[in-house]
DNA sequence: ATGCCCGGACGTTCCGGA
């Protein structure tokens, strides 16, 4: 089973790139994020077409997150219901083909002083509490989106740009741990403990060719869902500049393939 | 010098992105 998380960054305008990627890369489920539409401009029948379905919980302008499968998608969850007033779609998650998936766009954070940033802490402290209340991790479960966080220097190409950041730092670093003691595994990392790779590049810092990208994507799964992931990896290519063709997004998207 | 590029919209400039 391939499992690949997208920050397409609105699927409205890469709507050719997304459903392009599919034909080609032929995922079992993809996740994305960044619809940044309610829906009208979702490509449910175009993706049917291709043998697949969607489930999204979509928003106008800003976030909205999708899960797509060849198999059926079941007790669908969409945000996290915990009372907290937050009308940010950023929470989907079903069970397919035998997995519980959970796609997540977390909160950028804006800057360190910016209201945005105890938002983002706080979202991640309510993704815990929801993993804690809702899931259960001796089910095989994956965990995939935009955390908004480099996980260690390594997943920074220029440390020295982003390091006490929103992104990089000790206390949002301590977020994301804190989900990820839960019971999750990072995939990419597990089968490539040193590899400098990365899932997103700044447009205003010259794209790949800035050579400034952070792995702030990841495909998470549960520990013996892990133990038979065979393959991870992050499709570059897909963030490349492509002449007479529909923009890249600035995130690229991030697979893993499980032995199921 | 910390900027540069994108997408979206109560649009002609702004906000958010990370």
């Amino acid at each position: 089973m391939k499992i690949v998380t997208w920050n397409v960054n609105s699927v409205k305008a890469r709507f050719d790139r997304v459903l392009n990627w599919v034909d080609a890369n032929q995922p079992d489920v993809l996740c994305l994020q960044e619809l940044k539409t309610e829906g009208d401009a979702f490509p449910f029948d175009e993706l049917g077409d291709l043998g697949y379905e969607a489930e999204i919980l979509g928003q106008k302008t800003y976030n909205g997150v999708a899960l797509i499968s060849r198999e059926p998608l079941e007790d669908v969850v969409l945000n996290m219901g915990d009372g907290v007033d937050d009308p940010q779609a950023r929470l989907i998650a079903a069970t397919t083909g035998g997995v519980r998936v959970v796609c997540v766009y977390v909160p950028n954070g804006g800057q360190l002083n910016s209201a945005k940033y105890p938002y983002k802490l706080e979202w991640y402290a309510r993704l815990r509490r929801w993993f804690d209340a809702h899931e259960d991790p001796s089910r095989p479960t994956v965990l995939c989106g935009d955390f908004n966080v480099a996980p260690k220097a390594l997943d920074i190409e220029q440390p020295g740009n982003w390091e006490g950041g929103v992104l990089a730092n000790d206390v949002v670093r301590a977020a994301l741990q804190g989900v990820v003691d839960w019971g999750f595994v990072d995939t990419f990392r597990h089968l490539h403990p040193q590899a400098a790779e990365y899932s997103w590049w700044d447009y205003r810092r010259r794209g790949l060719a800035g050579r400034d990208g952070m792995r702030i994507d990841m495909v998470y799964a549960t520990r013996d869902l892990a133990a038979v992931c065979t393959a991870a990896g992050i499709d570059r290519e897909e963030r490349r500049e492509t002449p007479g063709w529909t923009k890249p997004s600035d995130h690229a998207p991030c697979w893993a393939e499980f032995d199921l």
